[in-house]
RNA sequence: GGGCAGGUACCCAAGCGGUCAACGGGGGCAGACUGUAAAUCUGCUGGCUAAGCCUUCGGAGGUUCGAAUCCUUCCCUGCCCA
């Protein structure tokens, strides 16, 4: 039923970071086999942010290579966790969930997951399950099996102590958590970023100190977003989300810098681990022609082989040749005393512009168009009745069309 | 509990009685340019149909013709001492 340990470990050390111990991963390889018993794969997933994106898409890839392999993936929602706040690089102590929001946020994480596991096969907990019923006792308890030195060392703790931040005492136990998850599913693997390394590895020592065996840790790399300088994220605006329009996915991807071309199609394709290598050769002789490969790939990957065709069409003709798109949302004005509108008010209504203010400064920058010809008089009335219907446009991207 | 230093727009951070809708940087938006929604350069970046008015500098009061700036008090954060 399973393959042979070596021909697994093949497939598991691809676009990994880091394997904690790679040999004991062997062994464990090796029993499952021997016994025919899939080993337990665990991932936690943060309901406290429910969109997922394509720096998710890593680990996740990670963890459906594993259901392949005929593994048991157990997906954690931290539901309990969520509502005690932090994770691992946020320097915020972040806002408190409700059990119900956490559960509504664990749902739609799934969903979105759904796009890269194979749903039929992975399990689904929420940590509150054997968290929230823990005595204060049992969190003494569990607290007394590491030292504060240890827990302090963590990178995050470290440097935000250095710098005098705060840190919230709840804080230092949530790496006891998430490895009393570990504990509680009794996991062979844990998958996470590299930023979760310091809690995979309190797993193994909890694991331990409970007198049961110890999980490996595989750590994988934190794909960069689309700055190309920092990791990709969702507060930083720099991410391209698992759900996003296949229009806006094709867009963003061509957005990212030249650099990053072949770092994307090694962490976030399904591109056969035999073409990386030629395709990090094209990368750098022809970016242009590569990223859009790169970018029709992972539009196919969401979204399937039409929409990437045509996201492509999209592309072409609003940004290369910067023409009106198909499809833009159409707004009817309310109708007014005589017929005519101003400009700004019209631009507020459609809702292309945040404020009256913000319509005036755009139309003296030059941004906005009436049917492809620029306006600037920002006292401009529009007489509705002999104009209707027309394009307004502002920048490249915010279209709208005017109709009675 | 005591002492000290802080809390300024999306973020960081100046300002310390009028000239402050508040320097500067980041981010964002726009224009030019480009294979690109990148890079670079330039401009804009509280609201109001607007040379005027309104709201904003942790909260609430107060002093003053006038406060982000001074006083009182409360809340919050960090450091040192206990």
């Amino acid at each position: 039923m399973f393959a042979p340990a070596q021909e697994q470990l093949l497939h598991i050390r691809r676009g990994t970071a880091e394997i904690i111990p790679e040999e004991e991963l062997e062994v464990k390889l090796e029993a499952s086999r021997q016994a025919n018993r899939p080993l337990v794969v665990k991932l936690g997933c943060d309901p406290s942010r429910p969109d997922l994106h394509l720096g998710h898409a890593v680990v996740l890839r990670k963890l459906r290579q594993f259901q392949d392999l005929g593994h048991q993936a157990v997906l954690i929602v931290g539901d309990f966790t969520g509502m005690i706040g932090d994770a691992s690089g946020q320097s915020k102590t972040r806002p408190a969930l409700t059990l119900e929001e956490t559960r509504q946020h664990g749902a739609s994480y799934f969903a979105q997951a759904s796009r890269i596991l194979d749903p039929s096969r992975t399990r689904i907990v929420y940590n509150s399950e054997w968290l929230g019923p823990m005595q204060f006792g049992d969190v003494v308890r569990l607290a007394m099996k590491t030292t504060v030195a240890r827990i302090l060392n963590r990178d995050d703790f470290a440097s935000r102590y250095a710098q005098d931040e705060p840190i919230g005492l709840h804080e230092l136990l949530y790496p006891l958590a998430q490895a009393q998850d570990s504990v509680a599913i009794k996991a062979d693997i844990e998958l996470g970023g590299t930023d979760q390394k310091f809690n995979l590895l309190m797993g193994r020592t909890i694991q331990k100190a409970c007198g049961q065996p110890q999980q490996i840790c595989i750590t994988l790399p934190i794909l960069e977003g689309l700055d190309g300088r920092e990791k990709m994220s969702k507060s930083l605006d720099n991410y391209i989300g698992l759900t996003e329009a296949p229009e806006e996915m094709y867009g963003k991807l061509l957005s990212i810098p030249d650099t990053l071309i072949y770092r994307y199609f090694e962490l976030a394709t399904d591109a056969d681990t035999r073409d990386l290598p030629r395709l990090k050769g094209e990368a750098a002789v022809q970016p242009r022609d590569t990223k859009h490969r790169l970018a029709a790939m992972i539009t196919r990957m969401y979204h399937g082989e039409a929409a990437a065709r045509s996201a492509r069409t999209h592309f072409e003709r609003t940004v290369i040749r910067k023409e009106v798109p198909d499809d833009i949302p159409s707004y009817r004005p309310a109708p007014t005393g005589n017929g005519t509108i101003g400009l700004l008010t019209l631009l507020t209504q459609a809702g292309l512009t945040s404020s009256n203010g913000a319509a005036r400064r755009l139309v003296q920058q030059g941004a906005v168009r009436l049917d492809g010809e620029r306006v600037h008089d920002s006292r401009l009335e529009i007489d509705l009745a002999a104009r209707t219907p027309f394009v307004v446009r502002v920048g490249k991207r915010r279209f709208a069309r005017i109709i009675r």
